[in-house]
DNA sequence: TATTGATTATATCAATATGATATGGAGAAA
DNA sequence: TTTCTCCATATCATATTGATATAATCAATA
């Protein structure tokens, strides 16, 4: 037995409209098809489904039974068929983002919130991570894809983009506001104590790194849990820190940040967006990449 | 969007192989054709349904979502298929009956077991009606058909067949033994106690119509509430009964039963199958109903 | 690195099914 | 009776599907 699903198409909305010229209507087709389509299905199935007259037609007892089964089958077809426009149009769906608290705050806020207003139907879910994190999540499926800061591992089966470049600056509070009168180099700036992430961040190492290449041992006098922590702790002259430009405004000088100038250049990091290359991103998520990809 | 049930179909089986080419083979098709079908799909629903590698192929998350939904209406669809089969073939389906006593000693009741050996996935209900209650039951559609025996008022939207029919004979208790010795007369035999069914049966009517038209008046001094009363009544001389022939066995003399014999002929009646018009019987009644005629 | 094997993609043509239109026929309503 | 509204039938152009041959792809293996 091998019956064409689109017969019983036809016999739900027959049996629905209890008249072939509605289901016709219904199904944008014309009544001969019908009939002749309720036809061949009875032949096939060896029995009659409809009482025929000509005012209605009315189910047989068998036509009953089928419609009991065949009626909530296509409900859920049709159920089928609305999700997945409503994804399609970005009415609907999820998106699950792994990000780095920096990526966080220098790009992907701002586009977010775009994007939710564009989309108001799509669900975001943002897991803040450490880099590391972030692609491990990835590559355990929880998330569709990553947003951090270089450096990363791009693990296999993962594919990198940089989004965008940034520039760290350092910083300091009012106590130490005469620092910013001249270009200080690292060995100077060095002398006073630093704010700065613990030291299973990557941007740990990264100025770990950075110090040692000009000879000079990078050590916190105070650790912190998230990139958030540095700004008030430098307000309130417990150091200075490090802080991606972008998180300074205008008006930080007025509300007691100030921007040291340094003489060595603090090297260049990347926003980038990190997804897996097995499976492709759902259309919600394909549509946010685009937006953070053109960006740049 | 009218997009063709079939290719959900295809879809359906290239989900649960993940291949192209099981799902040709399971469908009875070439994978060619499945290949095709999927590409227009995606087509037509405008998203990637597949992401396809040599070895094998697997679900995107649009995929993911639509195969929630088709999965579970072709269970239903399959279920659908499976239990018509099974109607069809006789091993399942349902019967309700309104028979008569009568009707269900004289015919009904052989003819059953024969078609529970033959079917014995149908389910048979038989209930236990008067002629007129089975007439309303059929009306309410409570009832497949009605067998019962005549006189019957076949209602608007019915359809009578004769059966078979009876002859019932006048019997007596040891007690009237001699009566059987000769000939009786209807006047003679008025002379004694009579059992009998209740004012409110067609058998009543009958009777008292009979009788009337040979001038004498019917007054049965025990009524029974049912047919198989009569006997026991009889049997322990508590007058003389009017049972169909068939409820006498070959050895009813040995048990207390003795058959009159009469001047008159008690009028022929019939066990008549009656059924609606308006809608067809199922697949199991009708085979019953064919047994039943077959059997006159 | 080259080969093999299993799988999907493409091309093509005949067979089949479908869509569309014209028309017939049957039963209910006026 | 007539009319109106259905369903049934016939027919033909078109679209879809089934089938076959063959190419392309990629992983496993020698």
């Amino acid at each position: 037995m091998n019956i064409s699903y689109d017969h019983y198409r036809v016999f739900y909305y027959v049996a629905k409209f209890q008249s072939f010229t509605r289901a016709a209507e219904c199904l944008m087709n014309n009544q001969p098809n019908v009939t002749r389509t309720i036809k061949n299905l009875e032949g096939e199935l060896g029995c009659k489904l409809f009482v025929r007259s000509n005012r209605k037609v009315t189910l047989t007892p068998e036509g009953e039974r089928l419609y009991a089964h065949i009626s909530v089958a296509f409900q859920h077809i049709l159920e089928a068929e609305n999700e997945l426009m409503m994804e399609k149009t970005l009415q609907s769906g999820s998106i699950s983002i792994g990000a780095s608290e920096v990526a966080l705050h220098c790009l992907l806020l701002p586009i977010l919130k775009k994007f939710r207003e564009l989309y108001p139907g799509v669900r975001i879910r943002v897991s803040n991570h450490s880099t590391p994190q972030a692609m491990k999540a990835l590559k355990d499926g929880l998330v569709d894809f990553a947003v951090i800061t270089t450096p990363v591992d791009v693990p296999e089966n993962g594919k990198m983009t940089v989004l965008k470049e940034f520039q760290e600056v350092a910083v300091c509070g009012a106590v130490y506001k005469e620092l910013t009168e001249k270009k200080l180099s690292l060995a100077e700036l060095s002398k006073y104590p630093f704010v700065g992430l613990g030291s299973h961040t990557k941007t740990y190492e990264i100025y770990t790194e950075w110090f040692a290449k000009h000879g000079i041992t990078f050590t916190p006098d105070i650790e912190v849990a998230t990139a958030d922590q540095i700004l008030p702790m430098v307000k309130n002259d417990l150091g200075i820190g490090f802080v991606p430009e972008e998180f300074l405004t205008d008006e930080s000088e007025k509300t007691g940040i100030y921007r040291l100038r340094l003489k060595e250049k603090i090297p260049v990091r990347s926003v980038c967006l990190v997804k897996g290359t097995e499976q492709p991103l759902s259309i919600a998520a394909g549509k946010l990449e685009k937006m953070l990809g053109s960006l740049k």
